[in-house]
DNA sequence: CCATCTTTGTGCACGCGTTCACAAAGACAT
DNA sequence: ATGTCTTTGTGAACGCGTGCACAAAGATGG
């Protein structure tokens, strides 16, 4: 999982909580892929199967958006897509803006998944005035300079963050300042907003540090012995922390 | 949050609670950035508000790890860099191979949050024939019919999958039975994977639509009305689903 | 129309994670 | 030494999410 939302306190938006609104896109993604095949109806088993969850979470999860679905037989593939589509507000078209076209920025413009569930690459954003007009994904980059004319000439309520680290707090106060009010963050920084801005935050090493630790522990449960009393600063230097580059900049916003 | 981890009910592993341990990583990256700044010590208010949590979360998290800190003062920087380095498993190297070398892929082996966390990429792995010797990031992209040769070679045992969906199942399988029992999955869908081994799914377009979803409520707290009886199939196209291209292939592994 | 069989929808209990609030611990000044 | 002040570490309460297990609902066959 990207690494969970920052701010709201698990707020239950009208009732569906938090957890099964994060579930829906993946129950969505498997009936798609029903639908395509042309089946029918599912039942939960069948779908949580390919879902990847247990059963008896889907049903509950189903629950909270009304009783589509029928006793004896399943739920209707077609007829809960649009469901899901609907609540999940991709029956609607979202302009997008990227901010920040380097390796990443411009994977997410090239990325597929984006334009297939109605989300729309309105615009990609860099500020380095050599990418201005070169197309990426056949989008031209506009200079950041712009930035503020192309959210609301665009209509744009969703950016996304794609800068290096030191980089992305401005722009985000400069998004939100212009009208954006969700957020997702690839950028390894802590993002502060005002109240009612979404930010979701997507940090690839986190997700690899958080395996290394499972890994650590399903190799050595001998070897974590060497533990204690350690001098305070004296350790730390044996493989890690080579290349003082990183994802970190030498100054941080707070 | 990239989504959450596959499978494991989450597992207690020795005591100290998943959620903790996702959030380690965020204190590491705080504690790193105070460090550089040469700041000696730093409280749990300061820490946490950096970290972007809250102080009461940090110090119970921190006490799970054992009682490092100083009633009165705070907790040592570079001691406790260490300690979370140390219990994370980075103070020890952590080859890395990456599958799949697109966009994505390649925007993978440039991150620089890999190599400065005791990440190293140990190879790059792509299919398609005339990606081979081709240098990706400095570092030339193998043919996948060598993968159990590379894994073993470099004793890796973390995977990266980056490959279009309906090879992801298959990559998998061919990762663990080389001997891989940790996998970051980028590719949109459910891996399938025996006991044992760990996977972490980040998924971009599911956090897009999650934003979507609060993006709707914000939007439309008011027009949220047209509800009810939708007659089955009806509705769906409006202008979602654009494009047959996407995220997710035409056949499904199960 | 009745019986049987399948599958949904959900009440309930349990466990994890979060937060509060405070006692204990130590620094620091006098 | 003693007192004050800061900050940690944690017991306890609470709330959310999960999973069990079953009653209700409907399909299906005779």
């Amino acid at each position: 999982m990207a690494t969970g939302r920052t701010h709201r306190p698990a707020t239950r938006s009208r009732g569906i909580p938090e957890a099964t609104v994060a579930r829906l896109p993946l129950y969505l993604r498997a009936l798609t892929a029903l639908s395509e095949r042309s089946v029918p109806t599912v039942s939960s088993e069948e779908l949580a199967a390919a879902a990847g969850v247990n059963s008896a979470k889907l049903r509950k999860d189903f629950s909270y958006l009304g009783s589509y679905g029928t006793r004896g037989v399943g739920y209707d593939v077609e007829y809960l897509v649009y469901q899901i589509s609907r609540e999940l507000g991709l029956t609607q078209d979202w302009p997008v803006v990227i901010v920040g076209i380097g390796n990443l920025g411009a994977a997410l413009a090239n990325y597929g998944g984006f334009a297939s569930r109605g989300f729309r690459v309105a615009a990609l954003i860099d500020a380095d005035p050599a990418m201005a007009g070169k197309p990426v994904a056949g989008i031209p980059v506009q200079h950041s300079d712009d930035l503020e004319k192309i959210i609301q000439d665009n209509g744009v309520s969703i950016g996304v963050i794609a800068t290096p680290a030191g980089a992305a707090q401005a722009v985000c106060e400069r998004l939100v300042a212009a009208g954006v009010t969700s957020i997702l963050n690839f950028a390894p920084t802590v993002l502060s907003v005002p109240d009612g801005v979404d930010v979701r935050k997507v940090d690839l090493s986190i997700e690899l540090q958080i395996l290394a630790f499972h890994e650590q522990r399903k190799a050595g449960e001998v070897a974590a012995a060497s533990d204690g009393g350690v001098p305070a600063a004296a350790a730390r230097n044996e493989s890690a922390d080579q290349g003082p580059d990183g994802d970190m900049p030498a100054v941080m916003p707070a």
